[in-house]
DNA sequence: CGGAATCCTCTTCGATACTG
DNA sequence: CAGTATCGAAGAGGATTCCG
């Protein structure tokens, strides 16, 4: 098995070897947010054939960057290296998100990856605090402290402030096409906890 | 022709709608240090198939990517803004590099964006100045100050130190086989200039 | 000569069916 | 549940040819 490369001395074309093949990063963004199990995985990468996964796994696991674990699979710490990449992608991919049409999926979790590229450490200069927020029945958390951002894809810290609505909804505050005022006086989003903390989070989370 | 998506809302895939198939992130990678002619990108990219870079080029084009202009093709600001995921790639697959094999191709032009991975914005907090190097006869250079860079393909600033050698010998320095104080004794870096700046640019751009 | 379009072969992808 | 096997469709790679 001859495994096709770009035969390059470049830092770029070695990453993209590694991990420049289709699936590879979108498995890695599911990983991100803890392990997960092969079914998992084929629900989070709707279209991906069952052998690709499999043999991408495969290549994962052989290049380090993943593990088998009681769980299913896991990253190993090289392979949670390729945050900072997966975040700079997401963050030039951003501005093209715009409205999400029918026939597009959508995961709650990938809401983990998307605070970290939405974060705006200089916004978020004078907030601190942990915001939680509620989408569609799963957690998320964004904990800010001093321009920095940690997340959680469950309860782990005790928040100052908690958020809930419908992935729509989101979607819409992140967009900018919903305020989040008026989504509350329509009750499509709930807040219970800090004000101060919330409207830091818009600031550092928000469009613009 | 019905492109090939991931139809997922989520800004990862989004991006490597755009610019996850094959060859175009190393494309962008050659406009980087300015732009480039059809030919030029060709020798830049060994092993694409002509109709395949032809293929992207008209892809990134519609995309607001690149931009024909009389010199060929140059990245557009939205398409500059690339940088720095190939920049976050790059510096997770720096560690792959290893040694050159014989069969693998190299550009002098692809230091420009090694600099800037390799930066390391902490160390140089206490360099000041612009650092040349010549590599087989190519210029890049440096401009270091208070912790930021900027990096050129030609001489466009006036430089501290000037410091010329072939591309193994760079090579060997960038991963630390090859010890500087050595290879200016050797003959194979010749150094003209601020000895200050060049050691400030080798804590700021060496290895570990 | 630079800048592609065409043709043809090979590999990879994606979907479904199948197995331990 | 966690994969393997299979197969048609799409994409990649190389050579050649065409166009201005």
């Amino acid at each position: 098995m001859p495994k096709r490369t770009y035969k390059q001395h470049c830092a770029l074309a070695r990453a993209l070897d590694a991990v420049g093949e289709r699936w590879t990063l979108l498995l890695v963004r599911e990983l991100l947010t803890g392990p997960k199990r092969y079914k998992d995985l084929q629900q989070g990468l709707p279209g991906m054939g069952t052998n690709l996964l499999a043999d991408r796994l495969k290549e994962l696991v052989e290049g380090g960057l993943i593990l088998r674990c009681a769980h299913g699979y896991s990253l190993t710490p090289r392979g949670a290296q390729l945050e900072e990449a997966i975040i700079a992608l997401a963050r030039f991919g951003a501005p093209l998100l715009g409205q999400r049409k029918p026939d597009e999926h959508w995961s709650a979790s990938w809401n983990v990856v998307a605070l970290k590229y939405a974060f705006n450490a200089v916004r978020a200069k004078t907030l601190e605090g942990v915001i939680e927020y509620r989408i569609d029945g799963s957690t998320v958390q964004a904990r800010v402290d001093r321009g920095t951002i940690a997340t959680a894809s469950g309860p782990r810290w005790n928040p100052d402030v908690v958020a809930t609505a419908d992935g729509d909804t989101f979607l819409g505050i992140a967009s900018g096409e919903v305020d989040p005022d008026s989504a509350e006086r329509a009750g499509t989003l709930l807040l219970e906890g800090s004000r101060r903390v919330w409207r830091g989070a818009l600031r550092a989370f928000g469009p613009g």
